[in-house]
DNA sequence: CGCTTACCGGTAAGCGCTTACAGGATTATA
DNA sequence: TATAATCCTGTAAGCGCTTACCGGTAAGCG
C-alpha cells in the first residue's frame, strides 16, 4: 500500500514548506495564526500539513520562544513496601493532580508528572530533571527540605502544596486550623464527648503539625481529656492507623470516646483495626478523618471528616504558577477554606439510619 | 542578603562555562558523563553548577539530541457533569498511569499527562499537542477512532491500551475472554446459579464488547438463562449501574440470580441501588465486577471480580513504547493474563464471615 | 632530547522553530 | 503610466545544548 514516503526521520517544517511551495516562515505563521497570510497561502499550507500529518516539534518550539507550556508536578509514591490499603493513599494526590490538569488545560499547558519513591535518595536529581523540562513546577508536601526548595526556586518558578511557605517559592494550602477547630467543637460541644485523641500523621508534615496544634488548643479550651503523644503516632497511612489502635489495645489501654485522625487514610485503617476487635464505631468510639477523599463516604459507617477542596487546591496551584510564569508575579501564600462534612462515624445518625429505625 | 545576581533571565551553559573557566563543551561533557574530563576540570564545573544552581534546559537538550525523554499519556476525564461516585472511576486509569510512571522512571523518562473531556471536540488537537512534546504516546481506551490513530502513528510511536490493535500502532491489553470465562464458570458451575445478566459498559468500548461476547458464549454453553440487551445497558460508571438496576426494578422486572458487571464501578453503583431497595447481595442477587480496583475489597460485601494487572498493563505499555523509540521495533499486540478474585459478593463466604458463624 | 601517540578541551555546526527585517509584489493615487 | 503606500513573504539570526573534529599539550619511546 502507498505509505507516504518518509525519507529522513520525522517531518520538519521544511518538508511542509517545500510541499506547499512556500517558505518555512509562512508555514510557521499559518500554524500559529501570526500575521495575515494570503488565503491561498494559508490553504496550501494547511493542505500540506494534513496530507503529511505534520506535528510540530515541541522542543524546538519551546527553545525558540522560551515557553514549553509544561508544568512539572512532583509527588511521593510508596516504594516496594506496598501495604494493601496503601493504593488508596494516592487518591488525595491524584485528585489534586486532576485539579492541576484541568487548570493547565485552560491555558494550553500540559502536565509533566514525576513521582519519587519514599526512600529515593536522589529526589533532588529527579526534581531538577523535571524542572528542566517545564516552565515551572508544583511540589507536593514533603518533597524537599526548605533549603532545597529555596535553592531551586532561583532557577524555576515553584509552587509548594499544603506545607508552610518557603522563601522564594509560592505556596497554596488549606485552612487546617479552622477545619480542625470546627471538627473538635462538633465532637466536644455537639456530642459532648469528654475525651478525645489525635491519631497523628507524619511528624515531618507541616499539615500534620498544624492540625495537631489546632487540635490540642481547641480540645484543651473545651476542657476535654486529650490523648496525644508517641503511642498515638501514625504516618498518614491506613496501616499506620491500624498499628496504633492495635498497639494501644494490646497494651491494655482504654480508648478515648472519640479519635480524631490526621487524615482519612489513617481513619480507614483505624476503623478496620477497631472492627477486628469488635469495637463499634461510632457507638463505642467515634472516629473522624481529614481530607474527605472519595472513599470516605463509602466506609461503614460513612466517615465524618473535613473536606479540603482538593481539586481546587490543584487548580489554584497552577493558576498561581501560571501567573508567575507569564507576569513574573504570583501570590506567595494562598489559603483555601475547608468544610466540615458530618456523616455518621462521629455519632450523628444519617437519614438512612434514622429511616431504618423508624421503619422497624 | 546576597542574592546571586542573575543578569539576563535563566542561566545557560555559557554562564556555567565562564564561571568555571572552561568551554561549554566541557560543561556539557561533565554534565552528561561523556568523554574523560580531567579531574580538575570536572570539579570546577561541578562547583560552578552547584554554586549557580544551574539546571540544563530540557527543550534545548531534546532538540539537540533528538530525544525528549518524555512519554505522553492521554485519557478521558469526566466533564462538568460530575456524579458523586464518578470520582472513583478515575481509579482504573490512575493505577495504569502509575504503572507507566514507574516503568518510565527506570529509563529516565517523565510522563506528560493530558486528559481530554468526554465531549471535547478537538481531542485530536490536544493529542497532537502532546505528541509534539513527547517521544511517543500512550492512548487509553476510546481516545480516538482507528483512522485517527493510524494517521498519528505515522508521526509518533503510539501504544494503545486495552482496545483492539490498530494498524500502525502497537497495543497492550488484558485477556478479557479468559477472565470472563472463569468468572461465568464460577457463577454457573461452582454456585449453580441458573440465571445471569451482563450489565454492560459503553458499547463503543472494545473491552466491553469482548467481555460481553465471552459472557454470552460461556453462559449459553452452560445452559443458563441469560439476560442482556438494552435494559442492561450501563456506561462503565457507578451512576450508570445504579440507573439500570433502578430502571429494571421500577419496571417490575425480576432480577436474575447473578449479575455480572462490565467493571467494578458499575458493580459499585448497582450494589448501592440494590441496597436502597433492601435487596441483599449476595443472598438475593450475586454480583461481580471486573478490574479489581482498590476499593473493590472494601465494598460490602467485598466484590468478587477479575483482576487486571493494571499497573503491569501500564508498565508494559511503556516498555513496548520505549523499545519502539529506542530500537525502532516493538510488539504490535501484547496480551496480559488476568486473574479471578473470589471474595464474597458472588456468594462465597469469607474467612471472616465463616469465623463469625463458628464463633456464635 | 626529539618525535610519535594519547588525551583533553575548544571551536563551530547544527537540532526545528519563531520572528525581526528587508525586499518584491500588489494596489492606490496622481 | 509613473510613484508611493501597503501587504506578504522570504531570508537569516538566534533559542541552549550536544558532539564531530581538530589543534595543543603531555606522556611514551628510541
Amino acid at each position: 500500500m502507498p505509505e507516504p514516503k518518509r525519507p529522513k526521520g520525522p517531518l520538519t517544517i521544511y518538508d511542509v514548506a517545500s510541499r506547499a511551495g512556500v517558505s518555512i516562515a509562512s508555514v510557521s505563521r499559518v500554524l500559529n495564526s501570526q500575521g495575515t497570510p494570503r488565503a491561498s497561502t494559508r490553504e496550501r499550507v494547511m493542505r500540506a500539513v494534513t496530507e503529511l500529518g505534520f506535528v510540530p516539534d515541541g522542543a524546538a518550539r519551546a527553545l525558540s520562544n522560551g515557553l514549553k507550556e509544561v508544568v512539572g508536578v512532583v509527588f511521593r509514591r510508596g516504594d516496594e513496601t506496598h501495604f494493601e490499603d496503601e493504593d488508596e493513599s494516592l487518591l488525595f494526590i491524584d485528585v489534586i493532580n486532576r485539579g492541576i490538569d484541568v487548570a493547565a488545560q485552560r491555558r494550553g499547558f500540559d502536565v509533566l508528572m514525576s513521582s519519587v519513591g519514599f526512600n529515593d535518595q536522589n529526589a533532588t536529581t529527579r526534581i531538577s530533571g523535571v524542572a528542566g523540562k517545564a516552565d515551572g513546577i508544583i511540589l507536593h508536601d514533603r518533597m524537599l527540605p526548605a533549603a532545597g526548595v529555596t535553592r531551586l526556586a532561583g532557577m524555576v518558578p515553584i509552587v509548594t502544596l499544603a506545607g508552610t511557605p518557603v522563601r522564594g517559592a509560592m505556596n497554596v494550602r488549606c485552612d487546617n486550623e479552622a477545619g480542625m477547630r470546627a471538627l473538635v467543637r462538633h465532637l466536644l460541644v455537639d456530642h459532648r464527648y469528654q475525651s478525645v485523641a489525635y491519631l497523628s500523621g507524619r511528624t515531618d508534615s507541616p499539615d500534620n503539625r498544624a492540625r495537631a496544634r489546632a487540635f490540642e488548643l481547641e480540645a484543651v479550651a473545651h476542657g476535654a481529656e486529650v490523648h496525644v503523644g508517641s503511642s498515638w503516632q501514625g504516618n498518614y497511612s491506613a496501616a499506620g492507623g491500624a498499628k496504633v489502635i492495635d498497639g494501644l489495645l494490646d497494651a491494655g489501654e482504654k480508648l478515648p470516646r472519640a479519635i480524631v485522625c490526621a487524615n482519612d487514610q489513617t481513619a480507614l485503617g483505624a476503623m478496620h483495626a477497631l472492627a477486628r476487635r469488635g469495637i463499634r464505631v461510632p457507638h463505642d468510639v467515634a472516629m473522624t478523618g481529614f481530607d474527605d477523599v472519595p472513599v470516605a463516604r463509602h466506609l461503614h459507617p460513612p466517615l465524618t471528616t473535613v473536606r479540603q477542596p482538593m481539586q481546587e487546591l490543584g487548580a489554584t496551584a497552577f493558576d498561581v504558577l501560571y501567573s508567575k510564569i507569564s507576569t513574573g508575579k504570583g501570590d506567595a501564600d494562598v489559603v483555601l477554606p475547608v468544610q466540615l462534612i458530618i456523616r455518621e462515624s462521629c455519632g450523628c445518625a444519617s437519614r438512612a439510619v434514622r429511616a431504618a429505625k423508624d421503619g422497624i
